[in-house]
RNA sequence: GGGCGAUUAGCUCAGCUGGAUAGAGCGUUGGUCUCCGGAACCAGAGGUCGCGCGUUCGAAUCGCGCAUCGCCCA
């Protein structure tokens, strides 16, 4: 279900609005001949962080000043004398430092702004830009060897939050998690378990070299012990080796529907083997003659194709690397119809990437179809300690504990404060601590001291009128201009975010927009006059509507974050 | 040895397709409460954006080289 495209939507609306006028002053004034002819350049429309810079400010002469053989001033001036705005869109434009041209747009296209968040509430922000476009996002895909760790809630966190906002963006997203259940790691899993039920009547039996060591292989093993007590060794490990696997996987899968992270598809790579369906690929690349012997092996020229080398898809010893099964997969995802997918992998993995777009561009998957978001590390911290981690000694804290510890949503928030890109430092102290200095508190506390003052407004008896009309232009306090620009800016971040799928801008946004607020409140504490309900009927109404807007903002961003927006704290 | 990524305030990090005087939180110094929720607000101090060269009207942002750190591969 997508929300048609409204087409103001906050400064989005005002950006397009912008760049249309310019476009048309430009053209009519190379037909007049003021200015030469040319093919207008790429110029930007941005939010200058001055405000005395206006609201808008463009480049645009700057950008035009070389094919027009004048100065950027110059041209601006000319422009602004010809200005195409009919309908008094801009209040004001100046020209200004080296040739920027600022705009100061009318006080009531903002309150408009304000009037579209109360009419589309839970739909501000959302739009249709993906027209439908069917989007795969596959993330976490965890092996199912062990319990869910820190790494893996960093990206649930943002593959989640990026699935909500591309889905509010009108894609259709569907969420996957590739279940890596073949080959060595599920049967050392069995290994490790069947070691620890003979250990519990001999207490020397050995533990495989390569073993988990985690305490979650005794759980299973005392689960697992009558299932196989009758069973010969080989049968017992295979068996131990799937009833581990079955286990493990409704522990993963649990873990993550209580981190509010839901998956539209468990797609198994052991699946991919036993359907035959990696077999029939490799066939099809045969085809091609892009595969060839060597040392017993096979190998599959993806060097033709940007690869540094070419790489082994099966080994001298009969052995798919998983190399051939994530090729397999992929072009999987490509038969299953989708126009874009996203993998969400971690950085320890970009090694791959350039050979499997390498292997997807030999079967004419074109570059764009895949992104990849590289997920640097997570380092636990606590007591000023850092808590080495590593599955193999089962020695990692497991998303479950965080979760109980610290809950879900400071752990999201917390995720995604960082851009992937860069190594997150996490301090269970810190996130733990129900003050200021946890970021996530700072914005649900807006929300719930907005909601706190609705119920005061309640009690004293006031009620809104149906619609904001005659109202908004009451607002003219700094401050809450400040907070109409902010509110403005949603939808165009929300774009954005779909584009470079970097989630983390949203809770930076949300701590500005917090920050405005609570400002604008505490002004309320110096003066009586300033407070949103104040004596003045039509000024408290005015305010009201304000903050109801700041209130579906939050409410949206949070939710987008996939953390509660609660009422009271 | 090759490749990828990083380097911004004391610490942890933002910085939106190159834009005007580089920001936030924590820490630090000093302030705000006859209060609609102090889990809040205001002000100050704190910077050679690792170093150098280049590209142009303009570089934290783009290119090249160097240094340091992290990861991957051999």
């Amino acid at each position: 279900m997508f929300h048609r495209t409204k087409k103001q939507q906050g400064i989005y609306g005002m950006k397009e609005r912008l760049k249309q006028i310019l476009q048309k002053t430009v053209e009519e004034c190379f037909k007049s001949g003021t200015l030469t002819e040319m093919s207008i350049p790429d110029y930007v429309i941005e939010i200058p962080a001055d405000p005395a810079h206006g609201h808008f400010a463009s480049n645009l002469c700057m950008k035009m000043a070389s094919g027009q053989k004048r100065p950027p001033r110059e041209i601006a001036s000319i422009i602004l004398d010809n200005l195409a705005d009919e309908e008094n869109f801009i209040e004001k434009a100046t020209v200004a430092g080296p040739g920027f041209i600022n705009f100061w747009i009318s006080e009531k296209e903002w309150q408009k702004t304000v009037a579209e968040i109360l009419n589309l509430r839970d739909s501000y922000g959302s739009s249709s830009v993906g027209r439908g476009e069917n989007i795969l996002v596959e993330f976490v895909s965890a092996n199912p060897t062990g319990p869910l760790h820190v790494g893996h809630a960093r990206g649930a966190a943002l593959g989640d939050t990026l699935c909500r906002v591309l889905s509010f963006c009108g894609y259709n997203v569907v969420r996957e998690f590739y279940i890596n259940d073949a080959g060595m790691q599920i049967r050392m899993l069995g290994e490790s378990i069947y070691s620890r039920i003979m250990q519990m009547s001999d207490p020397e039996y050995p533990f495989p070299e390569n073993g988990y060591h985690g305490s979650y292989i005794n759980d299973l093993a005392k689960r697992l012990a009558d299932v196989v007590s009758d069973m010969p060794k080989e049968d017992a490990i295979l068996s131990c080796a799937n009833k581990g696997r079955e286990i493990m996987l409704l522990n993963i899968q649990q873990d993550l529907k209580d981190f509010r992270t839901d998956f539209d598809v468990w797609f198994s790579e052991r699946d991919l083997f036993e359907s035959g369906a990696l077999e029939a690929t490799l066939d099809k690349i045969r085809d091609t003659g892009r595969i060839y012997e060597k040392d017993g092996a096979e190998w599959i020229r993806t060097s033709d194709f940007g690869d540094d080398k070419d790489r082994v898809i099966r080994k001298a010893d009969g052995q798919f690397t998983y190399f051939a099964s994530d090729i397999a997969y992929h072009l999987n995802k490509r038969d299953r119809g989708f126009q874009r997918a996203i993998n969400i992998w971690g950085a320890d993995h970009h090694g791959y990437v350039p050979r499997l777009r390498a292997a997807l561009l030999a079967h004419g998957v074109p570059e764009d179809w895949l992104s990849v978001v590289l997920l640097q590390l997570v380092k636990l911290w606590k007591d000023g300690n850092e808590i080495k981690m590593s599955k193999r000694s089962g020695d990692f804290v497991t998303i479950r504990e965080l979760m109980d510890e610290v809950g879900v949503d400071a752990m999201r928030f917390v995720f995604l404060t960082k851009h992937h890109n860069s190594p997150l430092d996490f301090d269970i102290d810190l996130v733990k601590r129900q003050d200021s200095e946890n970021p996530v508190y700072y914005v649900q506390y807006a929300h719930a001291r907005m909601c706190s003052i609705f119920r005061k407004a309640e009690q004293e008896g006031i009620v809104l009128p149906d619609s904001p009309e005659g109202f908004l232009e009451l607002l003219v306090l700094d401050e809450e201009k400040a907070l109409i620009r902010l509110l403005g800016e949603f939808p165009v971040l929300v774009r954005e975010i779909a584009t470079t799928l970097e989630p983390h801008r949203l809770t930076y946004y949300l701590t500005l927009v917090a920050s405005a607020f609570h400002r604008y409140f505490n002004l309320g504490n110096k003066k009586g006059e300033h407070r949103i309900i104040t004596d003045n009927k039509a000024l408290t109404h005015a305010r009201l509507f304000l903050i109801d807007a700041v209130r579906i903002v939050i409410a949206n961003g949070l939710r987008l974050l996939g953390i509660d927006a609660p009422t009271q704290m």
